[in-house]
RNA sequence: GCGAGUGUAGCUCAGUUGGUAGAGCAUCACCUUGCCAAGGUGAAUGUCGUGAGUUCGAGCCUCAUCACUCGCUCCA
């Protein structure tokens, strides 16, 4: 199994450095040695990711009648991350082992009775040499004295002591304790809390009064926003309220490249249903068309069918249902108030990890800002004559996540015959072009000819108002191809003499010749054509 | 956070027992080139991750630090 793990890290190593060497992730102040789970976005990275971003925006608002959009503060009153439940949840107390290095969750220990022994250090019996670092074992009810003994002579071997010689300070019976590893009884850590929420300071003054949080996720803002949105826009439920933007979390051990970073952004959706009891819906039933909401629909139809709407989004922009994959969160691990939560996963190279995660939240958000802020969240459904607060069913994705998944997704090595026969590999993305940083490139055939170069840059300005273009004149036109393959864009237009007239064929003036990246077919369009073409297949 | 590994030009890497740094590709200019890269000529490029130490002298040795990769851990 070691080999084609080997041979996927070798896949990820060559997209990093492809995303380095043509401009679409950096990683972030690297002149000054890089900061860790921090990455800039060059040139066609940030295209590429406006496009994922912009593509979400349109599908999940403009195109919808029933969401519309906002766009919150990252730093929000500190009540709001009590009320989410972040302030606790968010804030691990971690302990080690001091011998193995094993790391606990201190609330999670159970406690231990026994006898302690405190040792104030050791001394090598050969060389004399001290050490005067204390270390205690919790010994179990019952055991033999000489395994804590066992465990105190690795640990100060682990210091560097051959055959120590402990100096034994006292023993002392406890009752319930956490603080040793229930395996071998060996001194954990003092619990240090893990703080995952960034922690700053509002106004100049650095005082715990004035604390705040850089949100670890957008989702709160629009909870907090209910009732102020729901009124000016004139929506019933169900409806729901979409943002994009930046979130951050202190991760442990930020890994993957882009993949788990500590800054990152993120595209949710909060869709606000009628409780199943005002609509008589029954959570067993499948609803009849999944793409067609109805009246009776419940908390578990809307589920499904928002599973279903992102799987048809992400298929939309070029990531096949083969290469994704669903997670049932199970029963145990789901958050006490979740009904049901999926994970869209995508099968990276490093693994096949989490894209998005649809949750049905019940109505513990508002109802939790209802109790927290005193401020009622309830909503009067003028059809069914009740007061109800909204239940929620929230997708929620991470941008940077899929803008990885869609580079993964597209990078590929073809094998390529030349005319001579001789086989080469051709590296490019095969990026949707509704994706793709650079939807057109436009290419004189030669840059020595400046009618040629005239009538070229004639298209470009004639395309550029409408779409990202990129123009090269430079090196031979198949390595323009090429150059165009790696970083994804799907269409080149190459200007020649036919175009200008003056080839054998004047039938084919006003012609150019637009060559596809995946197949690398090419035929002759009329560049009367070619706008409505590109507009028709980057939209 | 722990353990192991890595860090030399934009990228991939070479650099002998310590003697003030090289290749290929890429980039730029000019020429060439009539549709799938790597033809010619020329040019630019590095405080060898960073900081300290040992040394007459460090890319090479020592320590620290930062970043990346892998494993553990973590992942509301």
């Amino acid at each position: 199994m070691a080999k084609p793990k080997e041979k996927n890290s070798e896949l990820m190593e060559k997209i990093v450095s492809l995303c380095k060497r043509r401009g679409f992730i950096f990683q972030s102040s690297e002149i000054y040695g890089g900061i860790n789970g921090f990455w800039d976005y060059g040139p066609y990275g940030a295209e590429l990711k406006k496009n994922v971003k912009d593509y979400w925006w349109r599908c999940m608002t403009r195109h919808r009648d029933d969401v519309v959009g906002i766009d919150a503060t990252i730093i929000m009153h500190p009540k709001v991350w009590e009320a989410s439940g972040h302030t606790t949840t968010f804030s691990d107390p971690m302990s080690d082992c001091l011998l193995t290095k094993k790391r606990f969750r201190s609330d999670q220990i159970d406690p231990q009775d026994g006898q302690v022994y405190f040792y104030s250090g050791a001394r090598e019996s050969l060389s004399g040499k001290c050490l005067n670092e204390p270390f205690s074992v919790l010994l179990g009810e019952g055991k033999n004295p000489g395994s804590a003994e066992k465990v105190a002579r690795q640990y100060y071997e682990s210091r560097g002591l051959t055959d120590p010689e402990l100096i034994l300070d006292r023993t002392e019976k406890v009752l319930g304790s956490t603080g040793y590893n229930p395996e071998n009884g060996a001194q954990l850590t003092e619990p240090r809390a893990f703080n995952l929420m960034f922690k700053t300071y509002v106004g100049p003054v650095q005082d715990e009064k004035n604390v705040a949080y850089l949100r670890p996720e957008t989702a709160q803002a629009i909870f907090t926003n209910f009732r102020n949105v729901q009124e000016v826009s004139r929506q019933k439920v169900p409806f729901g309220i979409a943002q994009i933007g930046k979130a951050f979390r202190n991760e442990i051990n930020p890994r993957n490249f882009t993949f788990r970073s500590r800054e990152f952004e993120q595209m949710e959706l909060e869709f606000f249903i009628k409780p199943d009891s005002v609509v008589g819906a029954d959570a067993d039933k499948e609803p009849v068309d999944i793409g067609s909401p109805a009246a009776d629909w419940g908390w578990s139809q809307w589920h499904k069918y928002w599973v279903e709407q992102r799987l048809r989004w992400y298929e939309s922009i070029g990531l096949q249902r083969s290469t994704l994959e669903l997670y049932y969160q199970k029963k145990e691990d789901l958050a006490h108030y979740a009904k049901a939560t999926v994970d869209i996963l995508y099968k990276f190279p490093f693994g096949t990890e989490e894209l998005e995660g649809i949750a049905a939240r019940g109505d513990y958000d508002l109802t939790q800002h209802q109790n927290h802020s005193g401020k009622p969240m309830d909503y009067f459904d003028d059809e069914a004559k009740v007061k109800y607060v909204p239940h929620v069913i929230e997708p929620s994705a991470g941008v940077d996540r899929l803008v990885l998944a869609l580079i993964c997704n597209a990078y590929a090595e073809d094998e390529v015959v030349d005319d001579k026969g001789k086989s080469e590999t051709r590296t490019l993305l095969r990026f949707h072009p509704r994706v793709a940083p650079i939807k057109v490139a436009i290419l004189p055939l030669l840059k020595n000819r400046p009618e040629i170069v005239a009538k070229a840059k004639a298209v470009q300005q004639m395309i550029q108002p409408f779409m990202s273009v990129f123009y090269d004149e430079s090196g031979a036109i198949g390595r323009r191809y090429r150059r165009q393959d790696e970083v994804g864009t799907p269409f080149c237009v190459t200007i020649d003499f036919e175009t200008l007239g003056e080839g054998d064929d004047a039938g084919l003036k006003e012609t150019v010749t637009l060559r596809e990246r995946d197949s690398m077919q090419q035929r002759r369009m009329a560049i009367a054509d070619l706008l409505p073409y590109l507009i028709q297949q980057i939209n």
